[in-house]
RNA sequence: GCGAGCGUGGCGGAAUAGGUAGACGCACUGGACUUAAAAUCCAGUGACCAUAUGGUCGUGGGGGUUCAAGUCCCCCCGCUCGUACCA
């Protein structure tokens, strides 16, 4: 027998699958189509096995919706700008563009190895001018359409990258990359118009039936919508007002003090009579108080000589603060302190001997007798309050806002947390945002004839910085409408910006336009996405907005990118420590006894905890290192078999060899006998052992369909090896057996082929069926076969099993019970008469004594 | 703090219109083959009791509903993820 050889077949059908343009996809219109996409690459040089647990699970789902007669889109490409090219620029003098092509032509290889149906020709990188020309379009579209403006802000700068990172890259008060503290700094920049979709993507999320709940909520809370009033407070002294936010009009009975955040433009104005007050915000401690680590900090404030009018009490004036836990980036910025109420409220009027006027109680009419100790912050009844006393706390709400609204000194207003999505970066490898500075006439969009605006390509990373910016004779060009002297703009795009819309691109990635719609109308929306949960609210969202927002612009007709997603969980492996505390690679461990040893030194290595695999902590293995030990067939199957896709697995050496023993049986199977002259056909059984082999087949047809279809891969898995299990029992004598067999591996192959695709093609053509196995359908069931007359029933008495009895399905009640009654095991339990049976047809039967 | 999820053998995990808990695998143990080991094959494998037919216990802990609970309800404990002075 000719033993199994990976490497050589996988080889032999990757060439085939190339050669025939097997999964080459185009409009097909009699077919339905399925879109099937995994997030794709940032293509850092090597696989790791998070994209071998990605990519797996996307290929299986593509070949198996393939069988099942749909029309695939299964497209794949690289996230190719990025700040690792320009850090390796830097370190290693190579040109970001040069480095990056080479990293995608090593992982293409490496990709190309591990058997994914691809349709290759559909293959984009966004770094290529390409791909970026039009998202320069779009912006520019963006822009004429207010959906992009540049504005001024405080911003997270990461000191280390010398650039601006988004809130969601701060982790922590550092940078998500460099971990360096972050600090703030007064900037301008590009900003997209995301909050003018938050109901929109808010309302939209409803009707994502197929997203997980997690994501959903997580996209939920970052939108966080809330219902309230805007107050204004006016400030005599200074004929201005202060503007406030507030999920609770009703107790503004019980306001004792405004804050401002430092940031309020009001501050500023305050600083022109109060010289000492830069002094002072220092005491607050400001550096500190970015939204992560605010909560650890004291709440801290300053008193202003100012105080504002209460809106509905005459002559009574409030204090104003300036008040470190003051968010400039929530609501207006600016807060009415009702301490009674608010248990933040509550701590600083302590500390600065503010009132605290109880508005709201429990009971109706209630009395305190003891002060409070803590704000009461639930529901109850308005006290103290004028015209609002006796209402509930949601009907003062309303009539609060009423009476706002007929003093003209505020209104109704829905508040949410989303901001809009800051996309300017001080990088080089990135897009260009295609702007032009004029001092004559301002802010000018590159006109459509001189686009794309492309990266210059000799280019200095010497200096610290963005390198576009001493990159005099790219900056300097004339201005297109007075074409005088004018300035590019040096900032480049959030490498966000590529991956919101590429998908769309993938329909067809060379056409002349952003979105060819005749593709995009035919392949969109994506079917089925699969990624990380890590991108729940970055990605996901902003490609919703941007799907959103181009469909407003009319380059796209669906509102929502992703029908379903599945999001998987890590990859995560053993960690393991030397004497001197340092991590050690797996592969360069060896087990004995139980006890670890590093094959260098012989010195004995602890093993430390299960995580997720990390350069960091050397818990990894190379992919390429298995694939080419194993074969991709085994790490495709050992990926999806241990785990679900959504749960963290853990990589072991004991499971890949199960996996590769596996395979070894499964090509022992089908080279045991000689299938080449029996005909692929179902016959009809003779005997109950032939009965059984069919019905197991079937059986497990019908089992893994509906794990794939639920994606529960490894259950999918666990059949198949049963079916395995009795094929290898399945004793052939005759040639109506041979039959049989033949009938019944064809259709184990079937099943197993979207996960190990390489040796069911080989097996496939060894049982002499002539076509590819690629483009054999999905078996039905034949549900002749999934009845079984004979079954076993078990017996129970008070619910504890005492034995079970064959039955035939065509036994009455009375017969069973009777078979029942009778068992051994159950007779001698049954000193009395049953006081009653409970039959369960074909599932159990229980007697109660 | 809030929100979500999870908790089943030595391990990964099966089983929810309530109906034989532990499928499938890993590890382990015994046997076969071998001079020997590895590989492979066969058998066993939740705990405890019993020579055995069998029995008792058992799905984080406690209570409840039910003929019957891993599954439903209440309380508690633990772990993971997300998120946070959100006014």
């Amino acid at each position: 027998m000719i033993k199994y050889n990976p490497l050589k077949i996988e080889q032999k059908w990757q060439n085939f699958w190339e050669k025939n343009n097997t999964f080459f996809s185009k409009i097909k219109k009699n077919l339905k189509k399925y879109y099937i996409l995994e997030m794709f690459p940032y293509p850092s040089g090597d696989i790791h096995m998070g994209h071998v647990r990605n990519y797996t699970l996307g290929d299986l789902v593509a070949r198996y919706k393939r069988a099942n007669g749909f029309n695939v889109l299964h497209p794949m490409g690289w996230d190719s700008f990025g700040l690792p090219a320009e850090n390796a620029a830097i370190s290693n003098k190579v040109h970001p563009k040069t480095w990056t092509e080479k990293n995608i032509q090593n992982m293409k290889t490496q990709l190309k190895k591990m058997g994914l149906s691809y349709d290759w020709t559909k293959e984009l990188s966004t770094c290529s001018s390409n791909y970026y020309k039009h998202e320069q379009k779009i912006f520019i579209e963006f822009y004429k359409k207010g959906l992009a403006y540049q504005k001024e802000t405080i911003v997270n700068w990461d000191p280390v990258e010398q650039t601006v990172l988004a809130n969601e890259q701060v982790i922590e008060g550092r940078g998500w990359r460099s971990d360096a503290k972050i600090e703030k700094k007064r900037m301008k920049g590009w900003f997209l118009k995301i909050t003018d979709f938050a109901e929109e993507l808010l309302e939209d999320l409803k009707a994502l039936k197929n997203w997980p709940e997690k994501v959903k909520l997580m996209q939920k809370n970052w939108i966080g919508k809330s219902f309230g009033a805007h107050i204004d407070f006016h400030v005599e002294e200074i004929n201005d007002k202060i503007t406030v936010f507030s999920t609770r009009p009703d107790t503004l009975f019980g306001a004792s003090f405004i804050a401002l955040s430092p940031d309020h433009k009001l501050v500023n104005k305050i600083k022109k009579n109060y010289p000492s007050l830069n002094k002072e915000l220092k005491k607050l401690n400001l550096n500190n108080t970015n939204e992560q680590n605010l909560d650890r900090i004291e709440k801290i404030g300053i008193k202003t000589s100012l105080k504002a009018s209460h809106p509905f009490i005459k002559n009574k004036l409030i204090p104003i603060f300036i008040a470190n836990f003051v968010l400039i980036d929530y609501g207006t910025g600016a807060i009415f302190g009702c301490p009674a109420h608010d248990q933040r409220d509550f701590d600083f009027a302590k500390k600065y001997n503010l009132e605290i006027i109880e508005v709201v109680c429990k009971e109706e009419n209630q009395k305190r007798k003891s002060k409070l100790t803590k704000a009461y912050t639930e529901s109850g009844y308005l006290t103290n309050s004028d015209f609002l006393n006796g209402l509930t706390v949601n009907d003062a709400i309303e009539v609060s806002i009423k009476r706002l609204e007929e003093l003209n000194l505020g209104s109704k207003s829905i508040n949410y947390r989303l901001k809009d999505w800051g996309v300017s970066r001080q990088r080089y490898w990135g897009c260009p945002i295609p702007i032009i500075y004029c001092k004559n006439c301002g802010i000018q969009t590159v006109p459509e004839k001189d686009l794309p605006v492309k990266l210059p390509e000799n280019i200095n990373f010497q200096n610290s910085g963005n390198p576009l910016s001493s990159q005099s004779d790219w900056i300097n060009v004339k201005c297109p409408k007075c074409s005088k002297d004018a300035k590019r703009e040096t900032d480049t795009f959030d490498t966000f910006f590529e991956s919101s819309w590429y998908f769309a691109r993938f329909t067809d990635p060379n056409h002349e336009d952003a979105i060819n719609e005749k593709q995009a109308d035919y392949w969109l929306p994506v079917d089925q996405y699969i990624g990380g949960v890590e991108h729940a609210v970055l990605h996901l969202l902003y490609s919703r907005f941007f799907i959103k927002a181009m469909n407003r612009i009319k380059l796209i007709n669906i509102s929502e990118p992703f029908k379903s997603l599945q999001t998987q969980g890590m990859v995560c492996h053993q960690t393991y420590k030397n004497n001197n505390n340092e991590w050690i690679f797996p592969k360069d461990i060896r087990k004995l006894n139980d006890k670890f040893f590093s094959i260098n030194d012989n010195q004995m290595v602890l093993p430390g905890r299960i995580e997720k695999m990390s350069k960091s902590k050397k818990n990894v293995v190379d992919p390429n290192i298995i694939i080419s030990k194993y074969g991709a067939d085994t790490a495709r199957f050992f990926i999806l078999s241990d785990s679900p896709p959504q749960r963290d697995m853990e990589w072991t050496d004991e499971g890949v060899e199960g996996a590769s023993r596996f395979l070894n049986k499964v090509w022992q199977l089908i080279n045991s006998n000689d299938f080449t002259n029996i005909p692929f056909q179902q016959v009809k059984h003779i005997n109950e052992n032939d009965f059984h082999i069919f019905s197991c087949t079937f059986k497990t047809i019908e089992k893994v369909t509906k794990a794939i279809d639920d994606f529960h891969f490894n259950i999918a898995i666990a059949n198949i090896r049963s079916l395995f299990n009795e094929l290898n029992l399945y004793k052939t004598e005759t040639e109506n057996d041979m039959i049989i067999k033949k009938f019944c591996i064809s259709n184990f192959l079937i099943l197993l082929n979207p996960i190990c695709p390489h040796i069911c093609e080989e097996a496939w053509h060894v049982i002499n069926n002539k076509q590819s196995i690629s483009d054999i359908s999905w078996p039905r069931v034949d549900i002749s076969y999934l009845d079984e007359d004979q079954i076993t029933l078990p017996i129970q008495i008070n619910g504890k099993r005492r034995g079970e009895i064959k039955i035939s399905k065509s036994f009455n009640e009375k017969e069973i019970q009777n078979l029942a009654l009778n068992h051994k095991n159950v007779s001698r339990f049954l000193n009395e008469p049953p006081k009653k049976i409970i039959y369960i047809p074909n599932k159990i039967i229980n007697i109660v004594i």
